[in-house]
DNA sequence: AAGCGACGCAACCGCGGAACG
DNA sequence: CCGTTCCGCGGTTGCGTCGCT
């Protein structure tokens, strides 16, 4: 259908923003809001196309972007997520406080990734690379009936996420707006709680009962009132070389260490136990999709420590534990930052 | 001290889809 | 319903910085 450039190629600046242009554009956005990004340039006095004035903002000048090294809960997140969603950059942002989509999608590449190819673990599939290998030979219809269930479920709960990411992004544009004293149209979404859920949260009494349903509560950040962050991992720095299990650790990585669950914490218990995390994301779901699952021991909140209960069993455990984390982390509330 | 490659980050590009007339 | 416009997302690129030789 033919579609118009964005902006005039001709007489526009591209590259690297000046100082100049930056207090240009912050100055005109806290006077004006950002409402046309299209128009916004020349309003602004700015020899630059919209899109690249909305990069910038977004990216850079916002007042709620923090910036600097992530944390090791914002890392452990970012993974978590991505096995999850994966290159949904913008729905793994609203989960983590004051960091941009593009800040997230920059560390992936450029840190996270390779730390979990170094690892042995194909950053893509959040699988071991062996058994990333022997999935796709799987010719069982059982297996295959599995796997696309699993693959619907991450679907809904992908379509999900993005869905409260839009909500929450309108609702803190709402909120940033109305600071400037430009109240915008009222959306039933504000300052409202908002719960979306999954669609097997409603066959949950046949078959998932011990599965915490996907269920986000979303609070509007106008409250400015949430819970916090709940912690995700438990990490023990470390500077050493771990020449056991071919795992280089450079300065500032850290081991992963943990004791299996623990008041909604995912913990591992060896730098090898990170390859659960690929066969948990499969495994996880199909074992809550054949088993009974209805044994309250497999809830989060009663889950040993230990984890170590041996036998099959044991990956069956860690691998719901895997999984709940997960939807644990997506159930805390992306709102519960102060935005402005 | 200079050269060179690796790395990290900011910014650009193209596409898909929502919104609107 | 269709065509057009605009926005936002994800992939990619380019350039500055750092560290090694």
């Amino acid at each position: 259908m033919g579609r118009s450039p964005c902006c005039d190629k001709v007489g526009l600046k591209k590259g690297p923003w000046t100082p100049e242009e930056d207090q240009k554009l912050l100055a005109y956005i806290e006077e004006h809001g950002c409402g046309s990004w299209r128009g916004l340039p020349a309003k602004a006095g700015l020899q630059r196309c919209g899109k690249s004035c909305r990069l910038r903002w977004t990216n850079y000048l916002r007042p709620d972007i923090k910036r600097g090294k992530f944390s090791l809960q914002e890392e452990q997140t970012i993974i978590q997520l991505h096995a999850l969603l994966g290159n949904r950059w913008s729905a793994i942002a609203t989960h983590l406080p004051k960091r941009t989509d593009n800040e997230i999608k920059n560390y992936w590449n450029t840190h996270l990734k390779k730390r979990l190819a170094k690892m042995g673990i194909d950053p893509v599939t959040h699988k071991p690379k062996s058994d990333a290998l022997l999935s796709g030979t799987g010719t069982d219809a059982h297996q295959s009936k599995n796997a696309a269930n699993l693959s619907h479920m991450a679907q809904w709960e992908s379509a999900r996420l993005e869905a409260e990411a839009r909500l929450v992004r309108e609702s803190k544009l709402r909120t940033f707006q109305h600071r400037l004293g430009r109240p915008t149209i009222a959306s039933s979404a504000s300052a409202a709680q908002l719960v979306l859920k999954s669609p097997w949260n409603s066959v949950s009494n046949a078959g998932f009962g011990d599965l915490e349903s996907p269920k986000s509560t979303l609070t509007s950040s106008e409250n400015g009132i949430g819970p916090s962050p709940m912690p995700l991992a438990e990490f023990t720095g470390t500077a050493s070389a771990s020449s056991e299990t071919g795992i280089i650790k450079q300065e500032g990585e850290h081991e992963w260490k943990g004791l299996g669950l623990s008041n909604n914490s995912l913990l591992f218990t060896d730098p090898t136990s990170i390859h659960e995390i690929g066969n948990a994301m499969e495994d996880g779901f199909i074992n809550l999709l054949l088993n009974d699952s209805t044994d309250p021991s497999l809830s989060d909140s009663g889950k040993d420590s230990d984890g170590n209960s041996g036998g099959s069993d044991y990956h069956c455990e860690d691998n719901k534990n895997y999984w709940n984390s997960i939807l644990d982390l997506v159930n805390s509330s992306p709102s519960d930052s102060p935005m402005f």
